[in-house]
DNA sequence: CTCATTCGTTCAATGCTTGAACTTAGTGCG
DNA sequence: CGCACTAAGTTCAAGCATTGAACGAATGAG
């Protein structure tokens, strides 16, 4: 047992402290942009600086084609404004996605707008590295516009530390294989590698936060994730390993697991489970026959939802957020799920003073992980705004 | 669903940054004497500051009688150093327990050091607030020196959101009532209220680190707590319900819990379940029964273990934080209960790359609590320097 | 044309750390 | 005893991003 110290924080000169002051202010003004356009007065007021510091922070970013200015505006008395916006032939940021079935890119300029995006549904699990890189990087310079590319965020389905690729039940291929290397080599750009869910959750937080404070966006494929958001950030864990919600027990004697484990939420609410128990091969079947009232597929789903409920309610005992966000295939099945979901919480969720816990549905539909992953980039380049001016 | 905006930061004056600067710079300073004393140009050498400002920052502390310059050490060549360390008659804080079955009291400097101490056995279910809050009180008089006093910590058995308790099982009566003010009141102190298992958390983070990084502290009494700490910040959630591990769900048809829920681990592994399969009263009883290889005893406090470690396991796959650290009656009964808690954790947590989980026993004993109440104070008053000038 | 109004720019003042130069207070050796 | 050497602690001008007030610019109202 080590008595180790305790964390000394690094001192700074008071010269560095100003310059990281200046890219704070920097960062605010950003973060205003990207809630919505304005003038220099305009953002003066919204994030509490002077005009004087918004002409002076803003110029070095109209001069490097991050911003542009408008047309003045003529609304009112006094002289009109000029409003300032990302620059629509600024920087954009790459999202991609290696997932078991399919592969999907998006491009999206520093407000979040998309630009372009494809979804190429494909069982990559016999291809190669090399074979699915290829791809995916030829899939990327396909739409990509000419404009200066920040970096990609590459979504993969597993659990990634220190930009490897750890654990990946489903893509036992790919682990500890240089994914973002070998992408980075083909496209000659910064490559950022992270968790499908975490990505997930991540769209949902930037850059419009979907649930105003901390949440959990909870998925599934195969196998079910969570993102956990703490504090306006994607919580991930000493090792990448948080959120595995797929492998909270519910039963300890229960079904087998392939993690080695015994009654992990995933053997009763993953989706192959649902599939298998409804009598369908795929999500948009299954839907359908939902949607019709079919009975085994309404058992199939409550029983599922019921698994999950148990498996939240742990959760939530522990990180105790207000928000759980159904997403990916729950997200489709929501209307039938959430029911089961709630129940399940609203019994063995601790409760007490003025607690409330929020079960929404995911709006962003099957491109919230590449627009994670491409968030990721835009993100760390307004959090880290020196990166704009490289 | 509300599409909240972004949250802002607050910008701030360039001189309130220069006045922040200096503060994040005492804390510097604070923290490397809590590390251990030392002259200005070792705190200088250690802190990464220059001499020069080591002798501005410490000027004031001087002043107030915060720090104190002991005499010049004669340590070889050179003008010999003056160590400085925290004044043996400066501020104090107090840290006070009121739990089922006993209140405790101690009050420690800044350094860390004990000063005083008190534990006196009583059982409060029958005590009504005033009655309580005046034993408290006249226990905390009694330890309290004639020195400058920070503040109180006060800990309780429950779930403290806001400064209230909102849940308390074990203490029903006092759940909204007005504790710490109550308190604050009969002493003229600050208090600050807090639950028991983030206290013991913060004992073992604080003025040492045990772990070195992110851990969870897990101890039982009646209820399972765990006090999780993430980024060297015991992490309490958006309502003060974080790490309630007592009521993650083993089995979701399994025994019920007074929480409306079933199969809670608190229901297989609290201690009052422990002692009443082990047939025993109290926990020296038991502990002596398992020293004598009683075989009913050491039945219970393995399935209890077992039982522990499936929720562990849960919880480490949810916060995937390396150190589990046994407290309390657990670190008491740790040598009979590791290898069934550890065995379950192998089996059940996620593993990749290079992880890995420790588990150890908290060597802090009884006092834990109340050292971490006080140190919530100690901590505080070191964090914000500025209340030192109070 | 003049006044009112609002937008954007210019500029001296502010305050904390730095690093170099300096003072202080010891040791070691002839 | 005195002089060189070493290290601790102190003094002081320089440096930088924001501020707030004053100023210039651009328009509408009358």
């Amino acid at each position: 047992m080590c008595l180790g110290r305790t964390a000394i924080l690094d001192p700074m000169t008071t010269v560095d402290h100003l310059r990281q002051v200046r890219l704070g202010n920097l960062r605010t003004v950003l973060l205003a942009l990207v809630d919505k356009p304005g003038s220099r007065a305009d953002l003066a007021a919204r994030t509490g600086l002077t005009k004087a510091t918004l002409s002076n922070l803003t110029e070095p970013l109209l001069a490097n084609g991050i911003l542009i200015e408008d047309a003045a505006t003529l609304a009112g008395m006094g002289r009109p404004s000029k409003p300032l916006r990302f620059h629509p032939g600024g920087p954009v940021a790459v999202g991609a996605e290696i997932n078991v079935s399919h592969l999907a890119v998006e491009t999206i300029g520093l407000d979040g707008e998309t630009i372009c995006r494809r979804l190429v549904p494909t069982d990559i699990r016999n291809s190669g590295l090399n074979e699915v890189l290829d791809r995916l990087a030829t899939l990327v310079r396909e739409i990509t516009p000419p404009r200066p590319v920040l970096g990609v965020g590459l979504a993969v389905p597993g659990v990634v530390h220190d930009g490897v690729l750890v654990r990946a039940p489903n893509l036992p291929k790919l682990v500890g294989e240089p994914l973002a290397d070998g992408l980075a080599r083909r496209l000659d750009l910064d490559v950022e590698l992270d968790n499908e869910a975490n990505l997930a959750a991540l769209a949902h937080l930037w850059p419009r936060h979907l649930a105003g404070e901390d949440f959990v966006h909870v998925s599934a494929d195969v196998g079910i994730g969570a993102g956990v958001v703490l504090g306006g950030e994607v919580y991930r864990g000493a090792s990448g390993f948080a959120g595995e919600l797929g492998h909270v027990v519910i039963e300890r004697n229960g079904v087998r697991c392939t993690c080695g484990s015994r009654g992990c939420v995933e053997r009763y609410a993953g989706l192959d489970v649902i599939l298998k128990e409804a009598g369908r091969r795929r999500l948009d079947s299954l839907a359908k026959a939902l949607g019709a009232g079919d009975p085994k597929a309404l058992r199939a789903v409550q029983a599922a939802g019921e698994a999950l409920g148990v498996g939240l309610a742990t959760l939530m005992n522990l990180f105790d957020v207000p928000t759980v966000v159904l997403g990916g295939s729950y997200a489709v099945l929501h209307e039938h799920l959430s029911a089961a979901v709630q129940s399940e919480m609203d019994t063995r969720v601790l409760a007490g003073g003025e607690r409330h816990t929020r079960l929404v549905a995911s709006p962003l539909g099957e491109f919230a992980v590449v627009r994670g992953a491409a968030g990721l980039i835009t993100r760390r380049a307004v959090q880290q705004p020196e990166r704009l001016f490289a």
